[in-house]
DNA sequence: TAGATTGTTAATCGATTAACAATC
DNA sequence: TAGATTGTTAATCGATTAACAATC
């Protein structure tokens, strides 16, 4: 289905095509043009035929696309369509938002493990799961075929960890900490920086940027 | 200092060129070519330069750059040489998180208020700051100037929300919500997506994508 | 001075937009 | 059929890389 050397940029631009699909299949609407899709979400129609047609044709000349097989599709792309075991390493205030964001879970994103290195947590209970050492980790992986980490510790220690992760044969890792991780060519990593992202904030803001980008 | 036009992939490098900068800082090295930072950040030499380029002549010919006089330069493009007043709505975990985040104060972001709009758990103090009705919002961002306000509270409630901090003047939203935010062009937006992240992750799990991108 | 490395111009590459023939 | 809209090719635009003269 999936063509070899998509752009990092149509990637980038295929989770957002599949939220307003999902609005447009929630409010009832059955089919749309690339016109319309483009005014909506800001983009130009010919983007998104263009970033479609990497994928395969999806639509239908005089009709347009059909919402929720496009929908469809597209979660197919995203894998979305998958169960995707996951487990978070640690519990703070951010490990613990993602165990309760309920979304990731109808998403296909089931988290089983939660770990911290602290003691004095051990054994609360997040969403139904209780938290473990991260001395437990690298068992817990293996026996449960964990696909994906979510790394919400301090750098330092995220450095460390990754290397039990990679070591398990963890397939990707979610890395909240500001570091960039060494990782084998096999094991993806998506990066979530915070502080870049409130510092680009900063220069908009310092620079008097309008809000054009998504 | 800065020259209109600098296009959104350079202001997406700024922050990563200031935390490695920041780390050759602390592990107290004077100097560094383009040539240098290119092998340890994976970019190429050329573009350092001319992303540097894009605000000024940083280097010196035969030398390189000095650290830590480029660190405070691009910390002063960024605008993280002065203090932001911020506040935030929503103080479950990921509102938490955020408030509790210390390298965010160092950086010149301080959280000055904390709202929510469940009663139980007014009062409750976090990092020091007590935690307020939303109802409060509008009086406290123009009597306390505030520029920046984080957002994470569900997609529905966001929307609502957004206004009401545009009509207290608010500079710049850190949007956590699933939604794109429509505001005026003088307010900057920036959006941490982050069950878009997870689904870019699950494209290149699904996939064999190889981590490239930073 | 000779060597190193920048700042900057020119060349290449890739991504976006426009145009339109194909076709439902 | 006529109108609408896709899929796709071609044109444009912008970003990245290469090259090198300037200069410390």
């Amino acid at each position: 289905m999936v063509k070899e050397g998509i752009s990092t940029a149509v990637i980038k631009r295929l989770p957002r095509y599949y939220r307003y699909l999902g609005e447009l299949l929630e409010s009832g609407i059955e089919r749309i043009s690339s016109g319309e899709l483009s005014g909506k979400m800001n983009v130009t129609a010919s983007q998104i035929r263009q970033d479609l047609n990497n994928f395969g044709g999806f639509g239908q000349q005089g009709y347009g696309y059909n919402v929720e097989y496009l929908y469809l599709e597209i979660g197919k792309i995203l894998g979305v369509d998958k169960k995707h075991s996951m487990i978070i390493i640690g519990a703070g205030n951010l490990g613990q938002a993602i165990a309760n964001y309920a979304n990731f879970e109808k998403r296909g994103f089931v988290v089983t493990g939660l770990f911290d290195n602290n003691p004095e947590i051990y054994g609360k209970i997040v969403r139904g799961i209780e938290v473990q050492s991260t001395e437990k980790l690298k068992d817990f992986i293996i026996n449960n075929k964990i696909e994906i980490a979510a790394l919400t510790i301090p750098k330092n220690e995220a450095v460390k960890v990754a290397e039990v992760l990679i070591d398990a044969g963890i397939k990707a890792i979610w890395n909240f900490a500001h570091v960039d991780l060494n990782v084998p060519k096999d094991v993806v990593v998506e990066n979530v920086h915070l502080s870049e992202s409130l510092m680009r904030l900063s220069y908009n803001l310092t620079n008097d940027k309008k809000n054009t980008e998504y």
